[in-house]
DNA sequence: CTGTTAGCGCGTTCAC
DNA sequence: GTGAACGCGCTAACAG
């Protein structure tokens, strides 16, 4: 059978109460009972019973991390960062709190399902990653779910996400995507070019329709055209990238450079770029946006936007675990760096 | 206050045992009862009460999924294919289960802890992805662990990781990492390379070793030298690739391949060609190995061993739910196939 | 098909 | 500094 926490006292002569306590740290213990429920616990190989000690507590250590692609190294890395803040000490019981990461895939209906199982878990934290569909009925389906969250004890907070006006009580750690967007532009207009393709991500979501804002600012401060012809809408896939470039030389041959709504894509729109028999950046330049570790690889180097994921997630990680002050407001800014490189390049002539 | 069962069956006007039944579906209840309950649900927003639930039934919803490194795609691709197939019906309360992923970066002690905390859970089910390390210490403390696990009654599988011989209990679906090995290095010495070098992952590592032997095993059959400067250790990332060809052809200029111990590092490796002036293929073939997305986007692309890591992901999904029979024996192997492309090609003269 | 009765294993008041 | 007693919210036998 089992060993519970009533064997560990009996084996340490101790009351189960006392166990409990040594087990949580939050009281006051003499030294050598301590030890002695120490012993006793290692001897019997006990383990606490988690969902037993939540329900007394009415809390547990178990921290979700949503995340709409795991599979896509910019949601990687942000979780791994995130994860290493939390795996730490500070929880409950031995101070080990369980962070995990949950793939929503893109899909609301799974976001939504995954916030339930997570309230039902009773979890301590949950920080949600990345983009937000932009569907009104879903958009208040989720915050109203992270009220309930809040109220009920969970730290909410948001990382790369903008900030939820429903939900206040969500932290947010917002990117700068639209900021992003414009330098990256205004850049490759510095260069010269004044007939850019956009590749945006799909529709609906905050990341895509902010940095196709930030690149429209830049096209609109500067006077430049923007014909509907050079915006076009795919995932953030390579392969969308792929097909997407493929359409844009199509619609306009002449084109002298392809932004894409962020590595990935870009890395696909090389590959169109190339099988069409064009140079990069000669005849086409092409951009980026996150800078994720391959974009540095890329033949020729991915110019793109530095986000610093790493850092925002740790520090996304922290508050979540209530060992950093969230951001006056509730709200930060978290700012992209542009990051030229070999793949832009003054146009044709 | 938090709604409870008790709270709905007072508004359903049935007893909490009715409405748990309803809730689990696992009891047959009268189609008019079972409305009446779920309208109430519905009217009060009610959420179960995981830890709750768990206690009583001895067992939770939760499925952990181990992985060495979230921010590698090779992970992200199985993780995300092994929580699509636990995600749906089939779990207690609702149908649902929490997939959850747990990075453990590679490390034996967090790979521990990570047991430890979904032992403590009463996890259903727990599925460790990716090659283990070989320490034996270590590897006698995971496998205690996975039957402590087992003996609870948790489901144990493996994905992509070798039989744990200590630890019978586990299913384990095993990638054949020596034949793929083996494959791609006959594959160049039939393009008549006899200089090849060869950049093994970590050290102490089973994937590292398997893949290592099978190249081995591979020189061995055909004759030919297998010079110990020819082989050099890294990480499984792009810069260790990097890093170590550029040793490699410091030991060796003549080297006609460069093999790297997945397609991450070959990338490096890559790049550490052109770097140093040599052509790919013409001077210096390369190979990769697991075909993750980028590999065919590569130039030129790479020529790599296929694992079908989305199809194994799920079917270790599938056993850990119990809604597939695991292999005869408790052990599959899946093997590799081997991917021609461009960056491989007879040595020059 | 439905209600009643006991716990599940632990955290937390209280006393001592 | 430690023990005793109670209850967290739910499920799982039993009855009926």
């Amino acid at each position: 059978m089992t060993v519970t926490l009533a064997d560990v006292a009996a084996r340490a002569q101790v009351s189960p109460a006392t166990v409990s306590r040594v087990l949580n740290g939050n009281y006051p213990v003499a030294a050598s009972t301590r030890e002695r429920v120490l012993r006793a616990v290692d001897e019997l190989d006990y383990v606490l019973n988690g969902p037993a000690s939540s329900l007394a507590a009415a809390t547990s250590d178990l921290v979700g991390i949503l995340v709409n692609d795991i599979a896509d190294p910019f949601f990687g890395i942000m979780a791994a960062a995130i994860q290493s803040e939390i795996g730490g000490p500070g929880g409950r019981a031995g101070g080990e709190r369980l962070g995990v990461v949950c793939n929503t895939g893109g899909s609301p209906e799974r976001e939504l399902t995954y916030l339930t199982l997570l309230q039902r878990q009773r979890a301590a934290a949950v920080v949600l990653t990345g983009g937000a569909v932009e569907d009104n009925a879903h958009a208040s389906a989720v915050a109203a779910k992270l009220r309930k969250l809040a109220e009920a004890g969970t730290r909410v907070v948001l990382c790369g996400r903008p900030p939820a006006p429903e939900a206040a009580e969500a932290i947010a750690l917002t990117f700068d995507n639209r900021g992003g967007g414009r330098q990256l532009t205004e850049h490759l207009i510095g260069l010269g070019h004044r007939r850019l393709g956009y590749i945006a991500g799909p529709e609906e979501r905050t990341t895509t329709r902010h940095r196709l804002e930030g690149h429209r600012a830049a096209l609109a401060a500067h006077g430049i055209d923007d014909d509907p012809r050079w915006t076009v809408h795919g995932r953030y896939d390579r392969r969308s990238g792929y097909e997407t470039t493929l359409e844009l030389l199509r619609r306009d041959p002449s084109l002298t450079a392809v932004v894409a709504a962020n590595d990935t894509v870009a890395l696909g729109a090389c590959a169109a770029l190339r099988d069409s028999g064009l140079r990069i950046p000669d005849d086409v330049s092409v951009a980026g946006f996150d800078d994720l570790p391959f974009s540095i690889d890329a033949v020729p180097a991915l110019t793109t936007v530095r986000l610093p994921l790493s850092e925002a997630g740790a520090r996304a990680g922290r508050i979540a675990m209530g060992r950093e002050e969230p951001p006056p407001g509730g709200i930060a800014t978290v700012r992209g760096e542009l990051m030229v490189r070999g793949s832009t390049g003054a146009p044709r002539v």
